[in-house]
DNA sequence: TGACTATTCAAGTAATCACTTGAATATATG
DNA sequence: CATATATTCAAGTGATTACTTGAATAGTCA
């Protein structure tokens, strides 16, 4: 019968794309590639790996269709090839949370910050943001938050979260987001900004969700280069 | 900085069950799953492995967290350990569909029917049912119809469909589903309908999605066993 | 043109994977 | 208790994977 054949050579090709995230650096570089286009040896840097090995990875990922990639002079840089992927990666996500215990553990470890206050929706954000009430911290490099981010939030660094702490009133709401659901950035920013006093919370998931979600975003015009 | 080892600890989490989707037996086993609770050799018989392969693949499940066992006399019965489940699947299966060539290719060459009319979608097919102008026919073996099917349905073994026929008036509209979106049964149970000059559609995707959908189930009691 | 840079290719190695085979565990039944 | 059945375990094999190293390709710019 043909059907089993093809039944089989169906499954292989779905594998294809789950053998593409069956590899920790594999998800950390589309977790990068997520946030902002990215060339080969910027990725290499930012995920501590060699170019040669970078490039290896990314290939696989090309090959199972997850990221695209374009050349523009002597550089090649990557994206993801729609937002599907980022449904994709956040189904894996929510799987390893919901059934691996010791996704639990490394989260109860090292975010401790999560069980103390539910994150705020992305839907009540719109909201709020319209009446002013809140203030919308994007923790991210500066070259993320340039290639897109949540409307009217503003750009701190983590390192200079606290020379700006004087800018915030202390009735003010404060909404911090950084890379995705466990991005550390965030976690750390809503601790800092609560231990000086202020009214501080997370941004359910990161920009990836919030884009994939049609919510709007903000480009910034890049002047460097 | 313990954020970077954070941060790759929870990638590889993330992995093992990116690895536990990254094989087409292991696919083709959660399909299976997907359907109903099944035994071990039940399970080995339907996806042509063997019995010691098929236990070792379900461990690999259960370790990512995908699948969960419970032991009754000499059998031990695996099921899905949530419909986050199918919801990964499914993203899985969507960004393999949108972004590997191979796939559409597979499609398009045994499921001729595909193109020739949408599917029903889930909710249509509800108000539909309720005004009595549909017939679903599930075409799934017995057993998967058994442990859970959509309400009103009937359940036609496709070998059987020829001998049915004359029991469908021409101007009813027949809704056929089964295993998911790639089920090969229901576009072949379609395309015999309509060659008998019958009004036949597919559903949209097949069972596992129309419960994970939150829709009514119906199950049915087994008599045997 | 030639020096320089970013990326990819190719070859090699240790580790892991899928599958087979045959034995070991449980659990049920006569 | 002995026997049969369903599942798992353990060891072995060939294939694949992740990563390294060093060379090959393109493209840029003086």
């Amino acid at each position: 019968m043909s059907s089993k054949g093809f039944k089989h050579d169906l499954f292989s090709q779905f594998a294809r794309v789950g053998k593409a995230i069956s590899n920790a650096n594999r998800l950390e570089l589309l977790e990068f590639i997520a946030q902002a286009e990215r060339s080969v040896d910027e990725l290499a840097t930012v995920a501590g790996l060699s170019v040669a090995n970078t490039s290896q990875h990314l290939q696989q990922l090309r090959q199972a269709g997850l990221v695209t990639s374009r050349k523009q002079g002597l550089k090649v840089y990557y994206r993801l090839s729609g937002e599907d992927v980022i449904i994709l990666l956040d189904a894996l996500r929510d799987v390893a949370e919901r059934h691996l215990a010791e996704v639990d553990k490394l989260v109860n470890t090292y975010l401790t910050v999560k069980d103390d206050l539910e994150p705020v929706a992305r839907e009540d954000l719109i909201s709020r943001a319209r009446q002013g009430i809140v203030t919308v911290v994007d923790v991210r490099p500066a070259e993320e938050f340039a290639a897109g981010h949540v409307p009217g939030a503003i750009n701190i660094q983590l390192a200079e979260l606290e020379k700006h702490l004087d800018a915030f009133e202390p009735e003010q709401e404060i909404v911090a987001y950084c890379r995705g659901p466990h991005c550390v950035l965030a976690f750390d920013a809503v601790s800092r900004l609560r231990a000086a006093g202020l009214n501080a919370r997370r941004l359910q998931d990161g920009y990836p969700e919030w884009k994939t979600a049609g919510l709007p975003v903000e480009t910034q015009q890049q002047d460097t280069q």
